[in-house]
RNA sequence: GCGGACGUGGCGAAACUGGUAGACGCAAGGGACUUAAAAUCCCUCGGGCACCCCCCGUGCGGGUUCGAUCCCCGCCGUCCGCACCA
């Protein structure tokens, strides 16, 4: 007995029963169809997921299981980003040990996911926290350590001295510890890097060959990467004020052209000759310590002025020993960008202007931008940085800027100051080298160990993994591998002495760098990866996540795939060939007169003409309905998936997060939104039952002749699927679900208006044929609502496992069109003319028709313009 | 400050990137069915008007074109990224 209405939470269960018992979703490495790898960014083990979830897994499962449809191996594999420091914090609050947390949120997490009906493999699944996953990583770090790309140096952290930890730029804020409030100190510490500076060049070029990439995200990463042309040039310290050590100042600069403008040197406070001075005076030392106590952070940037300390020193002009340029310590010039120098040209840099005119320093224009009268350039307070001539620059006058660049670089290049040449060209990169040292427990340990006697030896990889200890105490602030009693104890793997451990543990970007990859073999217990593994399923061929993620997560991704591929353990470059980032679920704020939030499930809302209302639901209240905003715990504007899914069901979510926006956009979440999807799934429900009642059964042979009413359902059925195949895989979902929706009108319309005598073999079949098609289309959205038709439509096996009924787009194609007549641009009128009419023919039926003669009123007809298949406008 | 994106009905949006502006959905209004409600079905739904005609309309002002939401120039507004990178 077919029940007059769908029930989605009976239905859903019971599929994904069956789909796991029957492990459709399983995919094998020795499967000889064509690949397709779909991937979405795995998740932090928060606790619960959250609509954000939904949206990326619904789209990545959208992708997946219509490529199953066409004919892929898909692999499409679920895992966690399980390290990271809510696990500690958690563990400090509670007492539950960050392992016991994080395994009991991904036990609830996966729950919550497979009730979404995802088409995951979840044989693959894997966490970083587990010493299965991480162990491989400590060998990637051991291999990557032999091959040169990690770096053990000193750096410049955010230390909090009341946590005792090292934290992070986003970490601080207003110069204060986010969790501890206290002040932040700049530390110089010994951590470990990844040299990813050392592919600067080549992750930078490799960007030209994502075109499956958001142009975006592309140029988000160029600019962060910041490559620059410049030259390197040394100024000979005046010899009256010439230091015992230093005889000369080398700067950075890419305006070399502007040489002749310079005024000043600024050095930064952290450069070592400001430092060496600062010993012995007190002002200058006070001054470089204020500097570093302000810090960089982007609010005190914009606000702070620039400040200067002149040092006393003079440098000479490099082609004219008697211009002598002060010196100073700047709060302005950064010591990890190129040498930590620069020369001051005030008339062709805003910087060095403000600074110029705060000190009085001169300002010489030497470009002056076309047509503009050298003698007229006045400066006051904004530099020039366009394009111009060189004026004032004596041997340079007259070049363009392009030729005294050059012109200053061979000069230098081809001199010698102190018997080394004074000038060298050099690209400089803004891209630092990635620090991935963390003073944290909940972390993947970084497999060294320190011995007085060797220094850092790499623990051997039999020894691997460097396992956590699991009694730990979280109450005193600091590293509790540090202050472990027993951990960090340990021997020399080379000399066999007492020796310590690394303490420091990994970045929790490292474990998400490599983590596609993993996904590939994930069983090897000897290796991270194999190449076999790795060669048939990488690079990704659609990553889909939050475009949070474009710079970090998918630049160390970038790198790590290029470490491992000179490692051995890898053989590309490039791991994310497409890659798509969709946009955020929002939703209405709820405000109550005191300022308090309200959930969107603690109110009711009314709507009626004069518009929407809403009201709490305790007490009755009248609520103000406010901005629609990013989902947030803050503002109390979430939804849990839980609920929605308990009451509408797992494809109402995901149709809903697909249908309304287009998937790069935000999507606004609305309750009545959701209910206008569970009226759409009744309708196709209702709609499969009765064309269920006039179709031939499944497998019937297509008849020869089809009347009026079965073209059209077949036309209505072709016509959707070609628009889907062409929407889906460009990822445009809410299009797809629009062509569902018409498909599911035109149906309703057509069957709605057939009288049962009429039913011959071509409408029979016409409406099995439709009925499929329309299942199949709606598949990889609600795939639960489909397996539920597919079955009573009496269908072979599961729709999950069907193939994509291909359009015949010949059906599409009409005999007679109907084209559009504009008069002078307007349109006017209707033809239907024959499809392969010609120009002539077209001309005379238009000019033949009532309206469009009507139209032109008997004015003289000018140009007659058609556009083929499209349009005809007739100018008068 | 630099870089980028975007502006279309009451709302989310379509429009094959130069060819019928507003598909599809949400909200709203009217009607049918019903004792009633829910559900369902039908109609209307950018603005104006003399309402089967016609005029205006894709942030604003110009331009190119037979034809512009789309291309060009100049404004206005919103959002995002970077932030002293020499």
């Amino acid at each position: 007995m077919r029940p007059d209405r769908y029930n989605a939470r009976e239905s859903e269960p019971h599929w994904q029963r069956i789909w796991d018992e029957r492990k459709i979703f399983e995919s094998r490495n020795d499967d000889a169809r064509p690949k397709y790898y779909v991937l979405e960014m795995f998740p932090y083990p928060s606790g619960r997921i959250h609509m954000g979830h939904v949206r990326n897994y619904a789209m990545g499962d959208v992708v997946a299981r219509y490529m199953r449809a066409r004919g892929y191996n898909v692999l499409h594999p679920m895992g966690w980003d399980a390290f990271g420091m809510p696990a500690e914090n958690a563990a400090m609050q509670s007492g539950a040990h960050p392992a016991t947390w994080t395994y009991a949120n991904i036990d609830t997490m996966r729950r919550q996911l497979k009730s979404m009906g995802l088409s995951l493999d979840w044989s693959r699944e894997i966490a970083t926290c587990d010493p299965s996953y991480y162990k491989h990583q400590q060998r990637i770090f051991l291999d990557f350590l032999k091959a040169g790309l990690v770096d053990r140096k000193t750096a410049r952290v955010n230390w909090d001295p009341v946590d005792q930890t090292v934290l992070a730029n986003e970490q601080v804020i207003d110069g204060r510890g986010w969790r501890s409030g206290a002040l932040v100190e700049q530390r110089d510490l010994t951590q470990w890097f990844f040299k990813i500076t050392q592919f600067a060049e080549d992750l930078l070029e490799g960007l030209d060959t994502l075109d499956q990439w958001p142009d975006k995200v592309r140029l988000m990463q160029r600019n962060w990467i910041g490559r620059s042309e410049g030259l390197r040039m040394r100024f000979a310290i005046a010899p009256d004020s010439r230091l015992p050590a230093q005889s000369d100042i080398e700067v950075f600069t890419t305006r070399p052209d502007t040489i002749f403008g310079a005024s000043f040197l600024g050095l930064s406070v952290d450069h070592p000759i400001v430092r060496a001075l600062a010993e012995a005076n007190g002002k200058l030392k006070s001054f470089c310590d204020e500097c570093r106590r302000i810090g960089t952070s982007a609010a005190v940037l914009e606000t702070t002025e620039k400040q200067g300390f002149d040092t006393g020193l003079k440098v000479l002009h490099p082609f004219d020993d008697a211009i002598a340029l002060p010196v100073y310590a700047t709060n302005f010039v950064l010591m990890d960008y190129g040498t930590g120098a620069i020369f001051g040209c005030p008339a062709h840099d805003q910087r060095d202007l403000d600074f110029a005119n705060k000190y009085g320093l001169s300002k010489t224009p030497v470009v002056c931008p076309p047509g503009v009268d050298p003698a007229s350039i006045k400066i006051g307070k904004e530099a020039f940085d366009g394009d111009g001539l060189l004026i004032n620059s004596r041997f340079l006058d007259g070049k363009s800027i392009d030729e005294a660049k050059e012109e200053i670089a061979c000069k230098l290049e081809s001199r010698e100051l102190f018997g080394r040449p004074q000038g060298q060209r050099q690209v400089n990169f803004r891209l630092r080298d990635w620090g991935v040292s963390r003073q944290r427990y909940w972390g993947c340990p970084i497999p060294v160990v320190h011995c007085d006697a060797c220094g850092v030896v790499p623990v051997g990889a039999s020894d691997l993994p460097v396992v956590l200890p699991q009694d730990v105490d979280f109450k005193t602030p600091g590293n509790p591998l540090d202050r472990h009693p027993t951990w960090k104890h340990t021997t020399c793997p080379q000399c066999g002495g007492a020796a310590r451990r690394e303490t420091d543990t990994m970045d929790t970007f490292v474990d998400s760098s490599w983590y596609f990859a993993r996904f590939t073999d994930p069983w090897n217990t000897e290796e991270p990866t194999n190449l076999p593994a790795i060669s048939k399923w990488l690079p990704v061929d659609q990553y889909i996540g939050g475009i949070e993620h474009a710079i970090l997560h998918l630049l160390y991704s970038r790198f790590f795939t290029r470490g491992l591929r000179t490692t051995g353990h890898a053989d590309l470059d490039e791991p994310f060939k497409g890659l798509f980032t969709q946009g955020m679920v929002v939703h209405e704020t709820y405000r109550a007169g005191d300022g308090s939030w309200l959930a969107p499930n603690e109110i009711r809302i009314e709507s009626a003409a004069e518009g929407r209302k809403a009201y709490a639901l305790a007490g009755g209240a009248e609520i103000e309905i406010g901005s629609i905003e990013k989902m947030s715990k803050s503002k109390r504007n979430t939804v849990d998936p839980d609920e929605i899914i308990g009451t509408f069901g797992a494809d109402a979510a995901r149709w809903f997060m697909l249908s309304d926006s287009p998937p790069e956009g935000d999507v606004i979440w609305s309750e009545e939104g959701v209910q206008g999807v569970a009226r759409f799934m009744q309708r196709v429900w209702r709609l499969v039952g009765d064309m269920k009642t006039i179709a031939a059964p499944a497998g019937s042979g297509r008849p020869a002749e089809f009347d009026e009413a079965a073209m059209t359902i077949r036309k209505a059925a072709h016509n959707a699927l070609a628009k889907v195949e062409d929407d889906i895989v460009r990822l445009r979902f809410n299009r797809c679900i629009a062509h569902a929706n018409e498909l599911v009108n035109k149906l309703g319309q057509t069957i709605g208006s057939i009288e049962s005598p009429q039913i011959g073999a071509g409408l029979a079949f016409a409406c099995r044929e439709a009925a499929e098609a329309l299942v199949m289309i709606i598949a990889p959205m609600m795939p639960h609502l489909a397996e539920t038709c597919w079955a009573d439509l009496g269908c072979e096996d599961l729709v999950s496992l069907a193939s994509w009924p291909a359009a015949d787009r010949s059906l599409i194609r009409e005999d007679v069109i109907t084209l559009p007549i504009q008069i002078n641009g307007k349109k006017r009128a209707e033809v239907v003319v024959p499809r392969d009419a010609d120009e002539t023919t077209i001309r005379s039926i238009v000019l033949a028709d009532d309206a469009v003669r009507k139209a032109i009123d008997g004015r003289q007809v000018k140009r007659v313009v058609i556009v083929r298949e499209r349009i005809v406008n007739v100018v008068v």
